[in-house]
DNA sequence: GTCTGATGTCATCGG
DNA sequence: GTCCGATGACATCAG
């Protein structure tokens, strides 16, 4: 008889093992996969947009006694501001916001030769410090209120997650971070930020791929003539934490913090949804967003006074995360009932090997069996004898097996129909 | 350049 | 009707 265990199960575990070392579950995966920036995964701008391709220059932070040169400070205002134009559902006008003609309501803006530090960054407890840049750049006139405004989302973003801002702006909490806050949310008006027509994909209105600063970043695109064509007039309408106090920073230029979408300390910078949550001023981590239940996410998203757009902007934050989340859970359920199936399989086939083994023994034992029933019974009839001491013939008699055990000779025509009766 | 696996996202469906 | 999870389909990227 065959031996069942010594059925060899071929389990397909290449799958699965590959699927468990990168499908993660669990809120510590996702805030890494959050966090995970892809500066070169990001798809390539539309060629319609027409934007300049260049090199990714070095940036430099000038507190940190380097120089933060024009394209430095274009990648990180681009950086952002593609964050935000990449928004959709905002209420903003449909025309391309490549052209600074098209923000009409943009504030003036000065003449590209008068490029500079913002002239009112002297109201600001963090000023632009560092020379302005010998390239030209327009840069609004007047501006919106405090520019401590901008420094609160940074602050307000989960302590669990990479902190945004000063991630992106290479943990310097200085005068070019400032810089680029005050450009993001120049690029706000009351209606949200001027949107390039191409951004049309989210359901919501959000934008994923093209503008995404991680693309920019990887292809070292130039920005600069679009990052200040953002009005610079509207504060976010909930309430602000206090300036950020301007700090010497210490830490290596932002190159290295841009580059692979890693802070200088190896970190991975926020995800694009947490620039987004972040450009939006969005008083809550994106990491709060998505894994609140529903009654505490409903009650986060009450407590504070937050407009259309951003309540659009969280909305379809929690969507991806949560469809993202459920996509990877649908995928480890399809590899793990296909490597149940294929173990199924592999189970069915030896159990099916062992009982044609089986049926193939007990035929031959049958046979066997069949055999020497024959030849016993043939024996058997031989030896029987009548009165008159002649054997009796086969085709007249049988010998039938009784109930009880017992043998008896009994005439073919008067067989029973049950011979075990 | 092509192929393949991983991943994110969207659309859709069903509970 | 709405919400939300599940899942197929698609796009993108990396190796």
């Amino acid at each position: 008889m065959s031996n069942p265990g010594s059925c060899t199960l071929q389990i397909h575990r290449a799958s699965s093992e590959n699927f468990a070392a990168t499908a993660n579950f669990g809120g510590t995966q996702l805030e890494q996969r959050l966090g995970r920036a892809r500066p070169d995964k990001m798809p390539p701008f539309p060629p319609q947009q027409g934007w300049a391709r260049g090199t990714f220059l070095p940036l430099h932070n000038p507190l940190a006694g380097g120089e933060l040169g024009p394209q430095g400070e274009m990648e990180l205002t681009w950086q952002e501001i593609l964050s935000i134009s990449e928004l959709q559902g905002l209420e903003m006008p449909a025309e391309s916001c490549y052209d600074p003609a098209l923000c009409s309501h943009a504030q003036p803006m000065v003449p590209p030769p008068s490029y500079g530090p913002c002239t009112e960054m002297g109201d600001c407890s963090i000023s632009y410090s560092h020379p302005a840049p010998a390239y030209e750049r327009p840069f609004p006139e007047t501006l919106p209120g405090p520019c401590t405004v901008y420094s609160y989302t940074g602050m307000l973003i989960s302590s669990s997650l990479e902190p945004p801002g000063p991630a992106i702006l290479g943990e310097c909490k200085g005068a070019p971070g400032m810089v680029l806050e005050r450009d993001l949310a120049s690029c706000y008006g009351p209606q949200g930020p001027c949107k390039p027509q191409e951004d049309l994909e989210s359901d919501s209105g959000l934008s994923l791929n093209y503008s995404d600063a991680e693309s920019l970043e990887a292809e070292g695109l130039e920005r600069a003539e679009y990052a200040p064509l953002y009005p610079m007039d509207h504060a976010p309408p909930y309430p602000m934490l206090p300036p950020v106090p301007e700090l010497p920073c210490a830490n290596p230029p932002l190159e290295h913090s841009l580059e692979k979408g890693r802070s200088p300390r190896g970190e991975l910078v926020g995800s694009r949804d947490e620039r987004r949550a972040l450009a939006m001023n969005i008083p809550f981590p994106v990491e709060k967003i998505i894994n609140l239940p529903v009654d505490d996410f409903n009650e986060l998203v009450t407590r504070f006074p937050l407009s259309e757009p951003q309540l659009a902007l969280i909305r379809d934050i929690r969507r991806r995360g949560k469809n993202k989340v459920a996509a990877q859970n649908c995928r480890k359920r399809k590899l793990e009932t296909l490597v149940h199936l294929e173990r199924e399989l592999e189970e069915l086939s030896c159990e099916r090997q062992r009982l044609l083994q089986d049926r193939g023994e007990f035929n031959r034992t049958l046979a066997l069996t069949k055999q020497k029933l024959g030849a016993l019974y043939h024996q058997v009839f031989c030896m029987l004898r009548d009165e008159a001491g002649n054997t009796y013939s086969p085709e007249e008699y049988v010998l039938q097996l009784a109930a009880d055990g017992g043998v008896f000779l009994v005439p073919r025509n008067n067989q029973p129909d049950n011979p075990s009766d």
